[in-house]
DNA sequence: CTGCTTTCGCTACGAGCCGTAGCGTAACTG
DNA sequence: CAGTTACGCTACGGCTCGTAGCGAAAGCAG
């Protein structure tokens, strides 16, 4: 359950090998050669791979969680649906992976001031989720995940923790700067960033998916002057 | 788009007259006995109402989203599928009303200090997610929400915005005791509501719908001291 | 070039669920 | 009593799922 499980999902190797712009260290340890090439026979079409994770955020878009297909992503990539069920088990993984990628783009600015990183992520993520593939994608994932352990365990891995490092960049930056105390305990700074990480993430998907109310820039600085709490825009002592 | 819209919806009343436990409030303007008796022709089954509402929760509890179907929720129930069809229009409006009851038993507590409020709340509010038929049918129902609008104002004001009660009724509270500023602007007022709404409602459900951990009693006083910002547990100044 | 291996495209299939129609019966009103 | 509406039941076409079987294509080892 913690290690690599070469046994498990032994017939999906697309899981494991095809993050597109994802994670990445991943080495079978028993390969010398490192790239574990395993040659023989015909090797799997990475025009395919593109084809149908580029179909699946385009059906995504049009046609939303519900009317995506297999059948429906295989005749759009132009591909037959069992080379899609060949590379990922069910709908959920296909579209965990055609999403991650998505969230790469979010960045740690640094722009000199807590309040004014913050306020870029919150933009940076609030577009990421108007956009329709996400809207689309996010809460239904999210929902499957809750009755799914294994699949909330690799939306976690391929979606949800890797955001958490904006997180820790943005507060040691503003370490570096003076503008927040150097981390004491590190298991209490472990949890402080989850706690501020569940809160903006949690927050915005809120607004934006439920609410279904915009983010304006009124409405960040609102917010984020929430977050800072003891620290109001001017840095008063 | 705005007003009552009597000829929407017309052939399923229940959508607009069976709120089991949920909004009050609903007359027709041109009925002059109030109660709305309709008189003729056989009544619907109360009793099957329940039945199906209590099926769904059961349902949605053992098999989760995925697994809940319109034949499924009917044998349970022991009526007709025909008969769930009469009533409700889709899985996503009956799985409304089957969980929006589930939500009117949060309550504001008035303990004495607005923190002790806020952490009772969100307790409450832990507690209503951890049960399997809300953990099913919440984020389902809201990602169902971000594709069809009309479903999303239902669920609002089924599900949501009753809940923002909490936040009028903590925040009067604590004015009353002169732990917080009387309003100022009103419109300041509601936004400010909304964004607390919005950071409680879904910092709670991203910890634990999505990063899948426990609210316990330490996370919620963090949490709790990061919303209050400025006022530290003992009201100091 | 000749095998060997793996992937690919295609077709077909049983299963399950959806939402509706049709019918005869039950319940309640005047 | 007649009139009206709800109910239970059955059956249906349409869709999606996930799998199986086939022949052909694409690489690699000798």
């Amino acid at each position: 359950m913690s290690a690599a499980q070469p046994p498990l999902t032994p017939e999906h190797p697309a899981v494991r090998e095809h993050p597109p712009a994802a994670a990445a260290a991943r080495e079978a340890p028993g390969s010398p050669d490192g790239a574990a090439t395993r040659a023989k026979g015909r090797p799997r079409s990475a025009a395919a791979d593109l084809a149908i994770l580029d179909a699946t955020r385009e059906t995504l878009a049009e046609l939303g969680w519900g009317g995506l297909t297999m059948g429906h992503v295989a005749t759009r990539a132009k591909v037959a649906k069992t080379t899609l069920y060949r590379r990922w088990p069910s709908k959920n993984e296909l579209v965990v992976d055609a999403v991650a990628s998505l969230f790469d783009e979010l960045v740690m600015p640094d722009l000199g001031s807590l309040r004014a990183d913050i306020e870029a992520v919150v933009v940076q993520f609030a577009d990421l989720l108007a956009r329709p593939e996400t809207q689309a994608a996010l809460l239904a994932l999210f929902a499957e995940g809750t009755r799914d352990p294994q699949l909330r365990r690799r939306i976690r891995e391929a979606i949800v923790d890797p955001q958490k490092h904006l997180v820790r960049q943005g507060r040691a930056a503003a370490q570096a700067r003076g503008e927040l105390a150097p981390d004491g305990d590190p298991t209490a700074a472990c949890e402080e960033i989850d706690i501020i990480f569940d809160t903006i993430a949690g927050t915005v998907e809120h607004r934006v998916l439920v609410s279904g109310e915009p983010i304006t820039a009124d409405w960040t600085r609102r917010f984020t002057s929430l977050l800072l709490g003891p620290f109001p825009s001017p840095p008063a002592a």
